[in-house]
DNA sequence: ATCACTGCAAATTATTTGCATCTCG
DNA sequence: CGAGATGCAAATAATTTGCAGTGAT
């Protein structure tokens, strides 16, 4: 039951739907959407209402759970990847995929050691990349 | 007449709306809403529609003449400035502010004259801070 | 037992669209 | 003149909210 440990340790109750969208995003390897957590959800429990869903994935983001960002056309997507790393957000197929190169991080995290900002508490620095796919059919690949 | 020489540049026709629009924005100096724009441009031209204002932002931004935004709550803010520079999201006041830093730049685009990101056309690459603004009647300053 | 969570339906917000009319090039 | 822009109202999409009932600690 590592999933009941997770919400326990975020002071979430952990009832029956948290631990399924929990155990389920878990499982994702990109950026899932509300209705694809949803749907999946959906399978599991059937009497799940979207609105749960979305009540949830907030709780879980806001308590740090899970991260949230928006594709290029503004919808929610959430990540269970909490490690530093940059994002790739593609605008034609409104996709994000990850970027991840401890390099660029060290680079970074670096750099902000020496530069402050203030009244402004930071949560996240991250490296974004905007553009589109070339081949809609085929994936974007980082060398 | 600098406006109509840069719609005209743009391929865009260089309508009354349009020039008052685009000379608006470009005096804004933080990421103006589609709404904020609005209610600027109905003080010269009462009889804008809204829809035209959506529509003449999301023009501008699709020809490169200004860049979009989301907020952290996803709704659209417009910037007048194309350079290279990085934003501040704050979450809690829903803001969007400039950071603005040569040396971090350089830092960026050395990093990414050796790496690749196969089959996408990246457009833009920035560094995104986001967090919350401490005391909300404050700016936010960088140092 | 209590207080937070769930499910449903209705409400809200930002944005988009269809279409008749008008205007720039 | 003709393609594209405008203005209005209605439509859509994503997300949120209110509230009565349920469940976890």
């Amino acid at each position: 039951m590592k999933v009941k440990k997770l919400l326990l340790n975020a002071q979430l109750k952990a009832t029956h739907q948290r631990e399924v969208i929990l155990s389920i995003i878990l499982d994702c390897k990109n950026h899932p959407s509300t209705e694809y957590v949803y749907s999946l959800t959906k399978k599991q429990i059937p009497s799940i209402s979207l609105a749960t869903v979305y009540k949830t994935l907030e709780a879980f983001a806001s308590n740090g759970l899970i991260s949230k960002t928006l594709t290029v056309e503004g919808q929610a997507r959430y990540d269970p990847n909490l490690d530093a790393h940059g994002h790739i957000y593609s605008a034609n197929s409104n996709e994000i995929i990850d970027y991840v190169d401890d390099e660029l991080n060290t680079l970074i995290s670096n750099f902000f050691k020496q530069k402050k900002v203030k009244n402004f508490h930071i949560k996240k620095i991250s490296l974004n990349i905007i553009g589109d796919k070339i081949d809609t059919e085929k994936a974007i690949e980082i060398k």
